[in-house]
DNA sequence: AGCGTTTGTATCACTCTGTCGCAAAGCCTG
DNA sequence: CAGGCTTTGCGACAGAGTGATACAAACGCT
């Protein structure tokens, strides 16, 4: 996590707008706040958040509708604002996929301690996320160019990869030694869900494993898991 | 997360844990409960758990206490039961490392919100050798190799583990000398609970024992316990 | 449009793993 | 110590999961 955490607050009151903000940045928090959705959306487009406060009533685009749009892409953890009545249901129920949410009028000391608690939360898989754009990474006897998708090995060798083969090790490199199943890497690669018995990773990574594996019968670096997934069982360097 | 998820509830009170463990099974999750700290700590010995529900008022150890030693070390997230309304009281809970509070007395309904918002954030991706991840273990005259589960021993003579063989033997070196039982295997292997009688485990040993011991008649590193499960009988060293 | 390259689908062989069943081993009772 | 019961070990088998090949479709380049 970038060091102070940066909040987005969305609420069409400017009264807590202020009050909020002005709390939570003596407590070492960075906020922007925004009036309404479409103002929201402007800042997410150019800034990236550790964390969205989203009030449920406002005027244009409602909370519940917010939230159930900004999860689906998992921007960031939504903590909800909510005045006590029937909506507080429907998102404990969850159906809109907030973290967390908090009934008005509310303490600012425990939304603190709310968003506080998420980010410690969210903190975790944070390592994983680094993006490879414009490096040189370093696995097993191989150095990848990401930006001309080359591989070179320490004995010289070297090779290039297809745009869906640097994908594929791209979201692999990006997640050493964990388990990826198909369905997540199908995602990742294509963006979509796959079909019921898609054997288009499985190609894949043969394929893969064919330019990287010293013995592709025995993979070392790509290992297969059996009803998980694969996963990349090296560690990995990045050099900026 | 491993299909259903495991929650380890602690409450002295066996009102609330029948009625708790009892809806959460309702709702797909599975349940083991603990009176104190103390048994609570011996199932954290043997087992892992997605979530720990955690009361605050308890005999021997309180809640509070046990939440700081259990967030620091990052076991799993853990929701705080509290029979004190103020919110003095949950700030503090918080603060103490938990990852939400529920007052008591609490709508069933509400705690299995909370629990859900909270496993979905925290869905820790799946590693292939939890803490043993990267590393090399010497026990017996083996050396393990995590990275390729390749076996390799003082004599030269080599093997590599399907992945079923590798997480059960996994899962036993990280608890060498303590006795498992089948189903808290089968439980970390599968994740899920066994049906009755079922003899997966029992298997999954007998074809371990045929790479691993010298003689698979008279196991010296796997021993049976009867009545009991399986033990790891030897030392484990773990050479980064 | 024509060509080579890349990517998806179908298929087959092989491995892995859960289940079944029987035999062996352990335990208890008398 | 025999007999009966329970528990465990292990071989056999079948079904599912996976790797590799072959081929067809899609793509990109000239």
């Amino acid at each position: 996590m970038r060091n102070p955490p940066h909040i987005l607050l969305v609420d069409d009151s400017v009264e807590i707008r202020k009050a909020v903000a002005r709390y939570l940045e003596k407590n070492d928090m960075r906020v922007t706040s925004a009036v309404d959705a479409a103002q929201m959306d402007d800042l997410l487009k150019v800034g990236r958040y550790d964390l969205i406060v989203l009030d449920v009533m406002m005027p244009g685009e409602d909370g519940i509708s917010v939230c159930r749009r900004l999860s689906a892409k998992g921007v960031a953890p939504i903590v909800m604002l909510t005045a006590l009545g029937e909506e507080m249901d429907r998102i404990i129920g969850l159906e809109v996929g907030a973290d967390d949410y908090l009934p008005k009028p509310f303490n600012p000391r425990e939304l603190l301690a709310r968003i506080r608690a998420i980010l410690r939360r969210a903190q975790k898989p944070e390592v994983l996320a680094g993006s490879l754009t414009g490096s040189r990474v370093w696995f097993a006897d191989w150095t990848l160019e990401t930006d001309t998708r080359r591989l070179v090995a320490v004995d010289g060798r070297e090779d290039v990869l297809t745009t869906s083969e640097f994908k594929l090790l791209t979201i692999l490199l990006e997640r050493p030694r964990i388990v990826m199943s198909r369905e997540q890497l199908f995602d990742l690669t294509v963006g979509r869900t796959p079909a019921a018995f898609d054997r288009t990773i499985d190609n894949q990574i043969s394929r893969l494993r064919r330019k990287i594996e010293h013995n592709p019968g025995r993979p070392k670096i790509i290992t297969t898991v059996r009803n998980g997934g694969y996963c990349l069982a090296t560690d990995v360097e990045v050099e900026r």
